[in-house]
RNA sequence: CGGUGAUUAGCGCAGUCCGGUUAGCGCACUUCGUUAGGGACGAAGGGGUCGAAGGUUCAAAUCCUUUAUCACCGACCA
């Protein structure tokens, strides 16, 4: 490709709205164009990185067997009612409607419709198992886009879904599909764990999440210093090992003017935050009629409340939905600040570490006053102890082997067991042995292939543009020709070796602008292309051509009769590594 | 969904409070010249329904009303 008729879009200053480095450069690099909030133009740099994100996958995928096929974005309503999801699934699903006034929504994930061609074209278990994927556009209306590709409404994902007769048979492929990810994320070059996840609105029993490690991803994990374990902050647990200290004086009211918080209340009572039991109201689950009840969810002062957790407790609003002041107000005759167990008249969660408190303090469900020297049983009777908070830093792994460290991830793939979840609800079932239908086994496996691109960008740049990581370069070579316009030698050695690569089927980026050489290395370092090449008028006095490699920025000036094979056996390596760094995973 | 702020040339911004010549600056772009190994310099140009709609006024980018869009923060509050 020569620059000079290419559309290569680089920006030299830095857009000010852009948060986060992948999305700067993204920008900057002229990879993307933001067109409406949360929707981007792939612009031809960019999209030759997300096709080289979709080879690998592709390889990957086709290596266990999966098969690729492709479905619909906009897909009719009544299969989303046919699942249940058209109602749960919430706002984030962007309902249309055609002409005729027919319901459809956008797809923001494709178990209905892959659901639908599983019970219409799966006609015996001989046929089981089978793996389909596609690699596609979603929708999903966020409530917030962000951080540029990171969190779009629009996105690219390679999703898969397998069907099993039996539940050994999904364990397997959701092995190979472990197996895939990680190989995939391998050649990829990023730094990730896979970890125990949530399953969220997709459902199902069984979650890995994939997380690339870096300081601007927007999930927590958790993961032990002493064994394998790893897990997202939604359903990372811990052991408690607290003694409850044995009650010491009846409980009094003690007043606490004007304290709203935790730590005001602390301060007040000259204790710190983890004496004080801080007291939640939410919402349980809604019955017919849309009416739910109020429950109190008790928790250590200087921890915090896990929602996802929360709202697996049996009873409770899944989302968790928390109570608003007045429904306080007129439930316990307090504000929010006040709350505290005693006397409450609901329901009483008590997390974990919490019911190892003794002689705590809370709020007294009065304005102003706390009560000190509380204690579980002597002086609340009727609670229930479930698991609600979040683990955190230095906490014990759950497993009983090392602590629990937390960092930041980007997740870049999930894969779940579903079970049976679609198939009982949309009735794609397959004859067992014994001649009678059951309702396969199922698994779904995504991977943001967007998200991909700003996550390897996050892991891999310096203050002069992006390294990308071999199997994702849009190019492989960059060939700088110096002053081609007024150095006849430099522009026909330059022209030659460009011919000779090119033939040679390598991807090669010649800027064979008439610009000034800083113009020229500053585009090819900020796109990242790996190796850059120089033709230029003082080192071809001496029969030399430069290379710099740009991620370790080793610079070798070579003859111009070796270049050539030089850079054929650099691209040869890379290509051989990125195709097989993952084989000793 | 709540809070804050923004919207004026392709991009970044000033002008708005206090209405009044032809709406301005930097970058980018075009042409010419000088330059030439790490984002050059000079000169001359082109480019605007001032987000949209309505209103007040002799006069509106500027004041009023409505509305759209975008960004950032928050959605852990006991």
């Amino acid at each position: 490709m020569r620059t000079s008729r290419y559309l290569l879009s680089t920006l030299k200053e830095n857009p000010v709205e852009a948060a986060v480095v992948s999305h700067r450069l993204m920008l900057r690099a002229g990879l993307i164009r933001q067109i409406a909030s949360g929707l981007y133009t792939w612009l031809p740099t960019g999209l030759r990185v997300l096709h080289k994100v979709e080879q690998v996958i592709r390889e990957e995928m086709n290596r266990k067997g999966a098969i690729e096929l492709s479905m619909p974005v906009v897909q009719p309503a009544d299969l989303w009612r046919e699942s249940g999801r058209y109602d749960k699934y919430g706002p984030e699903l962007c309902r249309l409607k055609d002409r005729k006034q027919n319901e459809f929504v956008l797809g923001p994930t494709h178990e209905e419709v892959i659901t639908a061609i599983g019970r219409s074209e799966i006609k015996s278990a001989r046929q089981l198992p089978l793996n389909l994927y596609q690699i596609q556009t979603k929708f999903r209306d966020e409530i917030r886009p962000r951080f540029g590709v990171m969190r779009g409404r629009e996105f690219i994902m390679k999703d898969a879904y397998s069907f099993h007769l039996d539940h050994d048979s999904l364990d397997k492929t959701y092995e190979d599909m472990y197996d895939a990810y990680s190989r995939i994320f391998t050649r990829l070059g990023l730094d990730f764990r896979p970890v125990e996840a949530d399953t969220g609105a997709i459902g199902g029993n069984h979650s890995h999440e994939f997380q690339v490690l870096a300081d601007a991803g927007e999930d927590t994990i958790a993961y032990s210093d002493g064994s394998d374990y790893a897990a997202n902050i939604e359903m990372a647990e811990t052991i408690e090992t607290a003694e409850r200290p044995a009650p010491g004086p009846d409980y009094s009211k003690a007043p606490t003017p004007g304290c709203h918080s935790v730590d005001d209340a602390a301060a007040a009572l000259s204790i710190t935050a983890d004496q004080v039991l801080k007291s939640l109201i939410v919402r349980g689950e809604r019955d017919a009629e849309g009416k739910y009840e109020l429950i109190m969810c008790c928790l250590k002062g200087n921890q915090e409340l896990n929602e996802v957790k929360a709202g697996k407790v049996p009873g409770m609003s899944n989302p968790l939905e928390f109570a608003t002041d007045e429904e306080i107000a007129a439930f316990t005759g307090s504000h929010p600040g006040s709350l505290g167990p005693v006397g409450f008249k609901g329901r009483i969660l008590v997390d974990k570490a919490a019911e190892r408190m003794g002689n705590f303090a809370c709020g007294a469900n009065e304005d102003g006053y706390h009560l000190i020297n509380v204690n579980w049983d002597r002086d609340i009777k009727d609670y229930e102890v479930c698991d609600l908070r979040n683990v955190e830093e230095g906490d014990l792994s759950p497993d009983g082997k090392g602590k629990l460290h937390l960092r930041k991830g980007i997740e870049v793939g999930q894969i779940f067991m579903l079970g049976k979840k679609y198939s009982e609800a949309m009735n794609a079932v397959v004859m067992d042995e014994n001649g009678k239908s059951i309702p396969m086994e199922m698994g779904c496996y995504g991977i943001g292939v967007t998200r991909v691109v700003a996550a390897a960008i996050e892991q891999h740049h310096d203050e002069r543009g992006i390294i990308w990581p071999d199997s994702m370069a849009p190019f492989e070579v960059s060939i700088i020709a110096i002053k081609p316009g007024r150095c006849p030698q430099v522009h026909a050695e330059a022209e030659k070796l460009y011919a000779e690569l090119e033939a040679s089927g390598i991807e090669v980026l010649y800027d064979d602008r008439d610009e000034r050489p800083g113009v020229m290395f500053a585009d090819a370092e900020l796109i990242g292309v790996p190796h850059i090449i120089t033709v230029g008028e003082k080192s071809l006095a001496n029969g030399e051509i430069e290379y710099k490699n740009r991620r370790s920025g080793e610079k070798q000036n070579l003859k111009v009769s070796e270049i050539a094979d030089f850079i054929k056996a650099k691209v040869a390596a890379a290509r051989e590594h990125a195709r097989t760094c993952a084989d000793k995973h």
